[in-house]
RNA sequence: CGGGAUGUAGCUCAGCACGGUUUAGAGUACUCGUCUGGGGGGCGAGGGGUCGCGAGUUCAAAUCUCGCCAUCCCGACCA
């Protein structure tokens, strides 16, 4: 077989880039930074949506849109916001273009110069919190719990397809609450309903925490996150949930009157997932022959390839092949049969594999004359030929194995590469040689983190939800520590 | 914004040090024909180029010089 793409073990990122485009996910804009998301690419798109925004409405959420654009003054609001994001933004200054002197090109009209300039948002907290102001006068009013899918633009030195790009898709959750603890079961239900989603859909193992003040969102009290880790050792953020206090709604003047008439500011939360998940995906299960699926996000489930000489053959094999198909569907498998006279078996079988669609089914003369099928596992890449009869729910068996498989394979190795280290020498080792995840102790400073990923280019990934107490010493400045936190070279 | 590199067919690139047998090439992709078909198949034919842009040197420039533009990689920044 033709290799497509470059070996994992030769270069990482280039298997990776390479996966990204000959899978037929994505390409690069001709903007610098930007991606086209190809229709392959963005149906895995619409799964992860369909299953998140099903889960958001089954806890109470509903869904809203608010603009593109931001007042820039905005920004300005929250002073720890602007200071995370001012550097990143790309702004709207001008309304209008015309003809250049000698009329060929175009030119900003300097005449159509914004009064105030727009931000095309990187997040939209502050235009959400503008507009609840105008929602909120009544403990009756809360909670608020809206949801909205869009697109953001953040202006990214360096980019890489999925996982880091100007302008990306995501949700924004932002939640309005009379009171904090509410806010904080808010913000942990989400992370929570992260942790499943990623977990039972994606396939993928996280370890739930909170993020250290280096690393928290600009403008937030605490950021629970996510963390998984990918086939290279390194750690990639998958999703964040922010309790934000009262910041937001001090910044926009959002007051309710509680059940006593007292006036208070208003609680808020906001947390996110992004197109990168989808990175998360690739990173986690695929293999040197292309992406692997997991049947609960794959767009195509099952296909199934005809091999036939011949119209009167394919007529036979189709036949059965549509049999097949009805069955299956009809349990609720999506399933294609690609008949494309166009291709040949053997490139439909490289490019089903290179897609990582999970399951196989390969009819040919000798299945009709047999009554079988021929089934392969993209998981695996195992084959084993099966009579005709039952075949729904062999497949349906199947798939619900391959999603457990993978998730199986993707926690073992996380745990492989998951270690307790307990002194400095032991952490910088350990990190050069196999990454992973490194619990180690840590004496709670922002300093100390400094320094120690200055070093190691290691960060705190998370201080985890589920830790022990446990007393220990600071791997860098030997100070007493209470639980061990978790280290890692990110995404 | 610092450091490095690269722009030649849809894509990946050779050719450039030493200017002229190259009518600008290869692989791949594409089109047609044919044999095929249980893992990206074989054979034959065909189409496809302002050699990044602009100026200069020269009898002659993809090749030498200068300027510009763009992109990629490594850092700082980050979902």
């Amino acid at each position: 077989m033709a290799k497509v793409l470059t070996k994992r073990s030769e270069n990482y990122a280039q298997w990776y880039n390479d996966l990204v485009i000959k899978a037929d996910l994505a390409e690069n804009s001709v903007v610098r930074g930007c991606m086209i998301i190809k229709p392959y690419g963005y149906s895995i798109w619409e799964k992860i949506q369909s299953e998140l925004d099903r889960m958001f409405k089954a806890t109470g959420h509903s869904n809203a849109y608010f603009p593109l654009f931001i007042p820039k003054s905005f920004f300005s609001k929250e002073a720890e916001h602007v200071e995370g994001f001012a550097k990143e933004c790309a702004v709207v200054t001008h309304y209008r273009l015309k003809k250049d002197a000698d009329g060929k090109g175009l030119i900003v009209d300097e005449n159509a110069k914004l009064e105030e300039e727009l931000i095309i948002r990187p997040t939209s907290e502050t235009i959400i919190w503008s507009t609840y102001k105008k929602w909120i006068q009544s403990y009756r009013d809360l909670p608020l719990l809206i949801n909205q899918w869009a697109n953001v633009v953040r202006w990214e030195m360096r980019t890489r397809l999925f996982l880091r790009t100007s302008e990306f898709l995501w949700q924004e959750g932002h939640t309005a609450h009379a009171t904090k603890e509410e806010a904080i079961e808010e913000t942990e239900k989400i992370v929570n309903l992260y942790a499943d989603f990623v977990e039972n859909y994606m396939g993928v193992p996280v370890i739930k925490g909170l993020k250290s003040e280096n690393e928290k969102f600009a403008g937030a009290i605490n950021t629970y996150a996510i963390e998984t880790l990918m086939q290279d050792g390194k750690a990639l953020q998958a999703g964040t949930s922010h309790f934000l206090g009262q910041n937001f709604a001090r910044a926009f003047d959002v007051k309710f009157t509680d059940k006593n008439g007292k006036q208070d500011l208003v609680w808020a939360t906001s947390w996110g997932v992004s197109s990168r998940l989808i990175g998360a995906l690739i990173m986690a299960h695929s293999d040197d022959n292309g992406l692997i699926l997991p049947p609960n996000l794959a767009p195509i489930q099952v296909v199934i390839v005809p091999i036939y000489k011949g119209n009167s053959e394919l007529d036979k094999i189709s036949n059965t092949a549509e049999k097949i198909r009805k069955t299956l569907t009809e349990k609720g498998i999506s399933v294609k049969y690609d008949n494309r006279d166009t291709q040949k078996p053997g490139w439909k079988f490289a490019e089903y594999e290179l897609k990582g669609v999970p399951v196989r089914i390969a009819i040919g003369p000798r299945d009709i004359a047999n009554g079988t099928v021929e089934i392969a596992r993209r998981d695996t890449l195992t084959k084993e030929v099966i009579k005709q009869e039952n075949i729904a729910e062999h497949i349906a068996d199947l798939l619900v194995d391959i999603q457990t498989s993978i998730f199986n394979r993707a926690r073992s190795f996380r745990d492989k590469n998951t270690c307790k280290v307990d002194t400095y020498e032991d952490f910088k080792k350990i990190l050069n040689e196999k990454g992973g995840f490194l619990l180690a102790h840590w004496d709670g400073t922002s300093e100390t983190e400094q320094k120690i990923s200055k070093e190691t280019k290691a960060t705190i990934r998370c201080i985890p939800l589920d830790g022990k107490i446990e007393k220990g010493k600071c791997i860098y400045t030997g100070k007493p520590s209470n639980q061990r936190v978790v280290f890692a070279k990110a995404y």
